[in-house]
DNA sequence: TTTAAAATTTAGGTAAATCTAAAAATTAAA
DNA sequence: TTTAATTTTTAGATTTACCTAAATTTTAAA
């Protein structure tokens, strides 16, 4: 059996995994998980004891394919929770996540699956981020981060790889939604922050804002 | 903070609180609990220590004010997922209670009044059991036991009082569920076991049976 | 009403998941 | 390439929720 504190540390590596083509350090999962770096190589060994993942002492971890496989089960599971909350429960993009981080930890599998049809199968949550199929497999994804875009060029906001509250209220205040569009009008090279247009009204945003939304041009 | 061990004692206080005036006697929980006395009385001295119950040693506990509020709570979170695992998810009636277990520790406030909205404000759940609404008011409820009617007469079966997977299982296999037709053709002194009708059908159940079978005379 | 049985509590211990402080290994800088 | 800084691990504690075994209290029986 896999402990709720497990599920979370597998949960982690798979997001900072996401980001990046090598192991992934203790310090970045303490940082994610907001714990110590001890605790983390505590919870490495038992993580290795249970093969999930794969762990060299001062070289970091990797998701073993059971620990990945546990770790997209629960990032599917967070997703279609969220969908459930804003479709049917009337819930708002920015109110979903931490309800979401308690109901991905229930265990059933029929209930995954029932949840998954009964909301007719969504690839995407409420924040654009795909969400695995009954397999695993994350549907195909044709968007970029703003942060990519050329200058000049333009497109819709189709999601958002971060779904933490602060950022979302933030974006909400920018006037940014789902669909939203926007356009780089400058890109500074000293900061890498843009000037853009979004709906035709010019702001400026930070590249930590820019890295975290997806666009899709036309 | 309540923790999820502590949730489920105060449930489990309450379940017990329902079929006696008295205190609730350590080994009874232990009993429910499935765990050892000496773990509750553990348990109960955190209780006591949060004012969750009222404890006298060797005298068993009640619930405080507030731990029957918890309670309470939970119950009515219990069975609302219930409900909406029957009425939108498709499940069966005798395949809910443990998923609801699992559900009835996520905390959220707006998400237990949202769910209550979305399913019309409910009164029983699947089993027929009642529902308390947000002020932790129970509905009324017009049903005896089945133990309790008189030989002779007869009614509908309106609910049961517990939910576990084998109790629901063997009345699935005597054809008995929610609005089942009920005759009392004979009450055995020796066990208080009885010979009915189901539906016309004649059957013979045990005291156990009947007492956990809520029935509404016409 | 004394004694035996049953129920309950206390004492001491374990596993999970955390922590702080110190030691060891790795990386970066002089 | 030696040293300093950073990262990671180890050692030793703590808290929660359990456990077993022994002691204590209550209840029931003789």
């Amino acid at each position: 059996m896999i402990t709720l504190a497990e599920e979370n540390y597998l949960k982690a590596i798979l997001k900072l995994s996401k980001n990046s083509e090598n192991s992934i350090s203790t310090n970045a999962i303490a940082d994610e998980l907001e714990t110590k770096a001890s605790s983390v190589t505590d919870m490495i060994k038992k993580l290795t004891d249970k093969q999930l993942v794969d762990y060299v002492p001062y070289r970091g971890v990797n998701l073993s394919k059971s620990g990945l496989n546990k770790a997209i089960e629960i990032v599917r599971k967070h997703r279609l929770w969220e969908v459930f909350l804003v479709t049917k429960l009337q819930f708002k993009w920015d109110e979903v996540h931490y309800i979401a981080e308690q109901l991905e930890h229930i265990k059933s599998q029929k209930l995954v699956d029932a949840l998954d049809t009964y909301l007719g199968y969504p690839q995407h949550d409420p924040h654009g981020e795909p969400i695995p199929n009954k397999d695993g497999q994350f549907p195909k994804s044709f968007s970029k981060r703003l942060s990519e875009l050329e200058k000049g060029s333009s497109g819709q906001v189709v999601g958002v790889s971060q779904d933490n509250q602060s950022f979302l209220q933030y974006l909400n205040s920018l006037k940014i939604t789902l669909g939203t569009s926007i356009r780089v009008i400058q890109k500074i090279d000293f900061d890498n922050s843009l000037e853009i247009t979004i709906n035709n009204e010019s702001a400026h945003i930070s590249n930590d804002v820019a890295r975290n939304l997806l666009i899709k041009q036309k």
